[in-house]
DNA sequence: ACGGATATGACT
DNA sequence: TAGTCATAT
């Protein structure tokens, strides 16, 4: 839940950015010949050439959208370079993207609190280093200003031609008497423009941000002007922003929730929400929701930037559309067996890179069943501990399947056998891993930690480790945790927390067999028999490692979760800011190509073989739940018009682009009438509303 | 036959 | 807790 900031609101200085057509970039770096050319990312390119899934800026000039197919891409632009999505064991492998994202995220969080949004999005809490600035070299003492800098936008700043754009811009960065909450901001533009310089000279990825003083301003800010721009909400420039904005472009309304304060409550704009009283609100979308809408109406939120460089689970799945769906138990077993192998691959990555481990396995899918009364029923999601080792997760992955289509078949009992059925096929499938924690540091024992076994890994080598910001605390997080060895199996693990480098981590752990605790279900498969126990074992699990390395690399995080621990990042780097870089842009470096600037490449991509499908063997059983299904949505009027693109916003876009090797030249700003905003810092918010309430006094 | 593969967070 | 939904990209 949001914490109450003391004073002032919002005199914080929070960044959003987010990365320009990200897996183009990715592509793009890969092959330097495709830089500056209308290209797409496409996965997969069988049926119809493939769906796309990013699109370069030069590609949206002609109308190439996301979710075209290649061949329709190809017809509004016949030059359109289509690039696949590397595929493994069948399907879509994202790690390549998922690595360069990495690569971002420990750049960007070299001046403070950083939370990874999703792969290529980050939100940043530079309220500490902006202060810095402004106490030790503030604007107005500079004499030289980074052109990137000057090349923000600043939301109602009136700046008529382009010339005269970078010079008001300069105007309002280093005005004396500005209000101290734009002289924040100002010093925030200052530090990601930098940033951002930092990240496309190591990384050669541009990307646009947006700087305001809470995380909903600055994600709006950031789609405003890119790509690789970067825009600034003042204080008072939000009433003037908020008022004319589409509802529908505001995060978290973009869906049904939007959908109904359109059609039930005639709101078509973010200033129109404001008429409404927050009972009003409230009322009508609960407590939570209410409160945080009037506050979202006001330009306010309380959402604090988590501090969280990676992601808190991870996922591998697949679909199976219309003809391709899975009808017989041994395709699905098949399937189960890669998702559940790149899972395995991607948990022992974390494990060796992050010292993490997951705790629970969660089975997805999707299925169609003919003739049935409920033939609606949705295929339940089943859950177990997670036993590291990838047979045991795909043992475990396909008991959780059968548990759940027998409960999704339910007294429809088919005894089918072999081949194809004619009563259900599954349309998608994924399996994925979550709770993830740190493990804890010092010799107690891990092994508790691992519900089981480690399977012999072969720990990949760890390139990019992003975290490097040498904490060596991982501490906190368990010191709660009381510690029981499991008789039989002391694991050692001489893994220094405080040293953290020249840990030799490694986890000898007994090898072996050892068959978990966990209650096995004898049911094979509906094919055949029926019946199934699901027990529901306790939950320890016995283990039984085998062994595994951990490598060095350290990692630090905060703990996930809200373990209140103090913000890491957050040492005071005494800012010299801009200065070194005097006048080199983004725009720059591109033209004049400084090989010096090449960063180091990294080998991300990987081959895996291909397994065979081992012999299935029931394990796990899971808590079988009965679910009723209840689905009462308070928001049930459904308005499935979409709303294209993101860019864009109300009357505050104005850009044009102009493209020269994925760099844009701004143009000018649109004066905005502004008005003085008076807002009411006195709602309070709801602790753990679903959507962060904001706070503020 | 779909936008696909992921991911996060809230609610019950 | 587990499972479902909503949202986003």
């Amino acid at each position: 839940m949001p914490v109450a900031r003391p004073e002032t609101s919002d005199s914080r200085v929070i960044a959003h950015v987010d990365m320009d057509c990200f897996y183009v970039q990715v592509e793009q770096r890969k092959q330097p010949d495709l830089r500056g050319l209308p290209t797409a990312v496409v996965q997969y390119n069988a049926w119809k050439g493939g769906a796309l899934i990013a699109v370069s800026y030069e590609a949206r000039k002609y109308g190439v959208k996301r979710s075209m197919r290649g061949a329709e891409s190809k017809e509004v632009c016949p030059q359109i370079q289509l690039v696949q999505v590397p595929v493994a064991r069948g399907k879509a492998d994202l790690s390549t993207y998922r690595n360069a994202g990495s690569e971002v995220v420990s750049i960007l969080s070299r001046k403070g609190r950083c939370e990874r949004a999703s792969i290529d999005e980050v939100y940043l809490d530079l309220t500490d280093a902006a202060e810095t600035m402004l106490a030790e070299a503030p604007p107005e003492i500079l004499e030289v200003i980074d052109e990137e800098v000057l090349k923000s936008h600043v939301l109602g700043l009136n700046s008529e031609d382009g010339n005269d754009a970078k010079e008001s811009v300069r105007k309002w960065l280093c005005r004396n008497d500005a209000d101290r909450r734009d002289k924040l901001l100002a010093c925030g533009a200052f530090i990601i423009a930098e940033l951002r310089l930092q990240v496309l000279k190591e990384t050669e990825f541009t990307c646009s941000a947006g700087i305001a003083h809470n995380k909903i301003l600055a994600k709006l800010a950031s789609g405003m002007n890119k790509p690789a721009q970067q825009t600034v909400v003042p204080f008072s420039s939000v009433k003037g922003l908020l008022d004319s904005l589409p509802i529908k472009k505001m995060k978290q309304l973009g869906g049904k929730l939007g959908d109904s304060l359109q059609s039930d409550l005639g709101v078509n704009t973010v200033g129109d929400l404001l008429q409404f009283s927050e009972e009003k609100l409230q009322e009508r979308y609960g407590i939570n929701t209410g409160t945080w809408l009037w506050n979202i109406a006001r330009g306010i939120s309380g959402d604090e930037v988590e501090g969280r460089l990676l992601p808190k689970s991870h996922g591998s799945g697949k679909t199976f559309p219309g003809p391709q769906a899975l009808k017989t138990f041994a395709s699905v077993q098949h399937w189960l067996h890669e998702l559940c192998q790149e899972l395995s691959e991607r948990l022992q990555l974390d494990l060796d890179q992050n010292k993490r481990i997951a705790h629970t396995l969660v089975l997805h899918a999707t299925a169609y069943k003919v003739s049935d009364s409920d033939s609606h029923k949705k295929f339940p999601s089943k859950s177990c501990p997670l036993r590291y080792g990838t047979a045991k997760i795909q043992e475990d992955a396909l008991s959780l399947f059968q548990a759940a289509l027998r409960e999704y078949l339910g007294s429809y009992t088919a005894k089918i056998q072999g081949s194809q059925n004619n009563h259900w096929g599954i349309t998608s499938l994924s399996v994925s891993a979550s709770k993830i924690v740190p493990i804890p540091s010092g010799t107690a024992s891990i092994t508790k930690y691992f519900h089981g076994h480690l399977s012999c890994s072969s720990t990949k080598q760890s390139q990019n480790n992003l975290v490097e910001e040498g904490n060596e605390s991982y501490s906190e997080v368990n010191v709660t945790k009381p510690q029981i060895e499991f008789p039989g199996e002391e694991t050692m693990i001489k893994y220094a927390e405080t040293s953290s480098d020249q840990l030799e981590d490694k986890i000898d752990l007994l090898n072996d067999q050892n068959p978990c605790c966990s209650s096995k279900n004898q049911a094979r498969d509906e094919f055949t028999q029926e019946t199934v126990p699901v027990s529901t074992s306790g939950s320890e699990h016995c283990s039984g490692m085998n062994q595994s390395q951990l490598m060095k690399n350290y990692s630090g995080e905060e703990p996930c979760v809200k373990l209140s621990m103090p913000s890491l990042n957050r040492q005071e780097q005494k800012r010299k800011a801009v200065k070194d870089k005097g006048t080199c842009s983004i725009l720059r470096f591109f033209k004049n190509q400084d090989p010096s600037c090449a960063p180091q490449k990294l080998e991300l991509v990987e081959n895996i073989e291909d397994v065979k499908a081992p012999p299935l063997s029931p394990g796990i059983q899971s808590r079988s739940n009965n679910c009723l299904d209840h689905n009462r949505s308070e928001l049930s009027k459904e308005r499935p018009e979409d709303a294209g693109d993101s860019n864009a916003c109300g009357s505050f876009q104005m850009n044009k682009e102009g493209e020269e090797h994925g760099v844009t030249i701004l143009m000018k700003l649109t004066p905005q009438s502004l008005t003085s905003y008076h807002q009411k810092f006195n709602k309070k918010c709801v602790p753990g509303s679903g959507l962060k309430s904001g706070i503020t006094r």
